[in-house]
DNA sequence: ATAAAGTGTGGAACCGCTCCCATGAAATCC
DNA sequence: GGATTTCATGGGAGCGGTTCCACACTTTAT
């Protein structure tokens, strides 16, 4: 009944056009140097005449591996695709691996049940490796990987941090910016509308609004801190709350441009002018960041080069756990002061 | 040097372990019925004592299917992500999938060249089936990966319809509902700002209003219709068009809800209230729709349900060629007239 | 009772590829 | 010039499953 079209050509037919034996056509297509001039092109013309495509079932028996690498995205699938992170991680990745002629496999575990599946499909070899990005919490994947001997590397610093191979970006050092940023241009009252306390991020981004106070040295003042769960509606309270504290605040540091435009709707309520009376600063680079009235100064994340840098540690995960922490990136824009201003 | 840890546990050690053959473990593994309940019982004891997982790639070799499913986007990681389609999308075709044990894999072929990698990587065997979507115009890839004897399933009416199997959504019907609908409320000058004409979704839609018109018994109006590219800024202009040549319209069908935010838009710096002034209807029935001011009626697409379909006609593809149409349900809102008004 | 049909099982072939090893020819050495 | 090394090559043994086939043993029909 099957179609036998062009029935399956294997190696051995190609072997056997070109007048060599298998092992010598094998070595031919797997790059192997023992091979005369002669046999190698005889094979490649062979190949090519008859559209030949390794099978990869049986490439994968033979040798142990799937040149195969899959990247674990753990977060609800209508997150994953409303957040303009995962297209520019994926291209980061992508690129590294596209070079290396890895195949990427995205895999969004929803359940439990996905999370099991998904051990059982890299335990059976579909993929040599995994990457591993938002992770919440202590989170027994990695380890479970791990134990079965499976390279893994993770994006965004996991909470048992010492445990894995990690890449991060500098969340401390990019507030920092932001905020020394803000002071720069003679801000005084800084306040912050912080991400939630118990995600690595949302520490980090308060910790270097805090030490660059420190730096500047400007009073710390808990009333000046204010933390949301990163969402514009969120950024909208915490900034009417801040405005209640602190009335003659000049300044807001808002962890994540989706809650410095909550800021920007309740400033603009309040009848404050941005930058003119509230200096505005965000962080992530989002594109609503640059349609947002008046654009928001943000800090931009180098999410490819994260992506890049993962790959690169994952394909050489033979190493011990290794971290890389890389830098941010302050993009000014008119919400943190005229350009005219001084720098 | 490599972890020995749990040195691969194989359908050997099983059958070992529960004193039977391979032949007789493979049979419990693969439900086949000729197995006493004995051997079925030791068997089963030992695999899950052993925390055994069968080999993908000798299962694959052996039996010549892979039991997985590609699900191909040819659009911009970007777009893929910006749009809520595609996660309602994979969600429909992930539920049918999970339920026969097929494994997804997601392959965005950004250029040329990835096109090129995609068709070896269906033709060394990585997956058993694809299904493709938002394919723009004529393509090259349904015809060649069929020829290869590759199953493949269209989501969204192909070019050479015929051809394939796919399965699509009643444009024209969600369009002829939609402005039935306006006609309802009383609306007799009902204008239309239409997709691109050079895509099929945007055509259908087009034929749609036009046939409800024409059963209204409403005339057909050229100057009602102004054609954009399914953008918002489209949307706008096309509005400021309409609005110069028809200036006591009542009612615009716009063929996407971002072109229905910038009609919105557009009738508001014009001065005209909507829905009393101007009734408006949407497409797609975007997050945007409930959200824009007023909520947007407009039409909803059953695309979980089109996910669905595709994946059940991919995996009974042994048949000849079909397709499903899928059908659209209006979501009424304030747009298009206040509750009150008679339906 | 004897033949026929049905059951559970193990041996072994096979899927398509890689790679170790032995082999013979050519190149290098003393 | 003979011994040794180098090199391309083919034979063949896996990789870890599935499945055909033959076999011994029951069960059922005659």
């Amino acid at each position: 009944m099957k179609s036998a079209q062009n029935s399956k050509i294997t190696l051995e037919h190609v072997a056997e056009m070109a007048r060599v034996s298998r092992a010598t056509a094998s070595r031919v297509l797997t790059a192997n140097p023992r091979v005369s001039p002669e046999s190698r092109r005889a094979v490649e013309r062979a190949a090519r005449k008859l559209g030949y495509i390794p099978n990869h079932a049986a490439r994968a028996l033979a040798t142990g591996h799937s040149d195969a690498v899959a990247l674990v995205i753990s977060e609800p699938t209508s997150l994953i695709f409303g957040d303009p992170f995962f297209p520019r991680l994926i291209r980061g990745i992508g690129e590294v691996l596209a070079a290396r002629d890895k195949q990427l496999i995205l895999l969004a575990p929803q359940s439990g049940t996905d999370m099991d599946r998904l051990e059982r499909f890299v335990a059976a070899g579909h993929s040599d490796g995994v990457l591993l990005v938002s992770l919440h919490g202590v989170h027994p994947l990695p380890g479970r990987l791990a134990a079965r001997g499976i390279p893994v590397v993770v994006g965004g610093r996991p909470a048992e941090a010492d445990l894995f191979t990690y890449v991060d970006i500098d969340n401390v050092g990019g507030a920092f910016a932001a905020v020394t940023h803000l002071a720069a241009r003679g801000r005084r009252s800084i306040t912050t509308i912080s991400g939630p306390q118990d995600m690595p991020p949302g520490r980090d981004r308060l910790l270097g609004y805090r030490s660059a106070l420190e730096a500047e040295g400007l009073p710390l003042d808990e009333g000046a801190e204010e933390s949301a769960d990163f969402t514009q509606e969120g950024g909208e309270r915490a900034m009417r709350r801040l405005l209640e504290r602190r009335p003659s605040l000049d300044a807001v540091f808002a962890a994540s441009d989706l809650m410095a435009a909550g800021a920007l709707r309740t400033l603009a309520e309040s009848g404050r002018r941005v930058p003119d009376d509230v200096a505005v600063v965000g962080y992530d680079d989002d594109p609503v960041a640059a349609s947002s009235s008046p654009p928001l100064t943000s800090v931009r994340q180098p999410i490819e080069e994260m992506g890049r840098e993962m790959a690169r540690l994952l394909l050489d995960a033979m190493h011990a756990p290794r971290r890389v922490i890389l830098t941010t990136e302050l993009q000014v824009r008119l919400s943190s002061g005229r350009a005219t201003e001084a720098m």
